[in-house]
DNA sequence: CGATATTTGATATAGTGGATAACAATTATC
DNA sequence: GATAATTGTTATCCACTATATCAAATATCG
């Protein structure tokens, strides 16, 4: 391809000789996404981003993230477990999940305990304050998160989504 | 609360007097995810992970990345656009496409040409080579990556799945 | 028992994606 | 023609992810 090094914008390029009436700041023509809209992945990412960000704002008054709210739901569910466990089971690796943990542990939301079987670990517990948040968490996000996804969706829908995004996080 | 700063470790702890029979390395009970399987954006987050790790291993001996290939995908749909109109309908800032533009070009899959009508902006096109990769990463991702799904989803719910992520993306 | 290997939490570090502020060149507005 | 807005760009920052390494503690095995 011999390819001039300038060229004609089709968007702002007056179509015919007619003068365009000035062009309402964004994009003056729609961009077509083409096989974009058939890519699974783009709108699993796009949805995913939408998703998290609706979870920020309704839970902003408890100042959790998604990650932050999945690891205090899992110290409620599983007592006992150290830091490993808990970080392995949400693909969080341990150095990673050490801060993270501190930011926790510094809300006073849950505390490291030495285990008296192996003292190389840390089980981890909710604290008080941490189990109230949670419970505060859980229903900001079914009143408002999981209840607004609903509405989109429909009940069913949103239950077939869940199963097959599940699927695909289990078996792909 | 008030809590003893140690514990004992339930998952490791001999339950009765019985003495274990050596762990199989991984976490000795399976922890319980509970409320968290319900949680959409918990599985659209885990699934969309998935998804993007096999799409880079099936377009790997191209070295796309998804973000990469939507670009191209975009640029062969829409010639003529700049980088600002490029970057906003893909959800990138405009000064964080300037470097993945320069890996793209360096690369020789497109190229940016100085517009006749404004002399600010660059019109992206794709090159011959730009084409032939996007070609090829079609024809992998159609084969490879999106097969795959359809394998495990089926071909109308994959169907059903996309237009719900879809919906998500546009309207919550 | 004791030497060696493994595990746990932690640190340092690097890479990546995403976000904002600021700038020069250019164009639009009034 | 002065001022505002836009485009591409740079610099910078933050969050998240990934790897190597370490000391302490434990497990393994001769």
């Amino acid at each position: 391809m011999t390819v001039s090094k300038t060229a004609v914008d089709p968007a702002k390029a007056p179509r015919s000789g007619r003068k365009e009436p000035a062009e309402p700041a964004a994009e003056s023509t729609i961009l077509q996404l083409g096989e974009l809209s058939e890519l699974l992945g783009y709108s699993l990412k796009r949805a995913q981003l939408k998703v998290f960000e609706d979870f920020l704002r309704c839970v902003a008054p408890l100042q959790l993230t998604p990650a932050q709210f999945s690891v205090l739901l899992l110290l409620d569910r599983n007592p006992g477990r150290n830091q490993t466990e808990i970080a392995n089971t949400l693909g969080i690796l341990r150095p990673n999940f050490v801060a993270m943990l501190d930011g926790l542990e510094s809300r006073d939301l849950c505390a490291r305990m030495r285990s008296t079987n192996d003292r190389r670990s840390h089980i981890l517990v909710l604290t008080d304050k941490g189990r109230a948040v949670l419970a505060r968490a859980k229903k900001l996000v079914a009143a408002k998160h999981e209840a607004r996804l609903n509405d989109l969706l429909g009940s069913a829908n949103r239950a077939a989504l869940l199963a097959m995004l599940a699927r695909i996080a289990s078996d792909f």
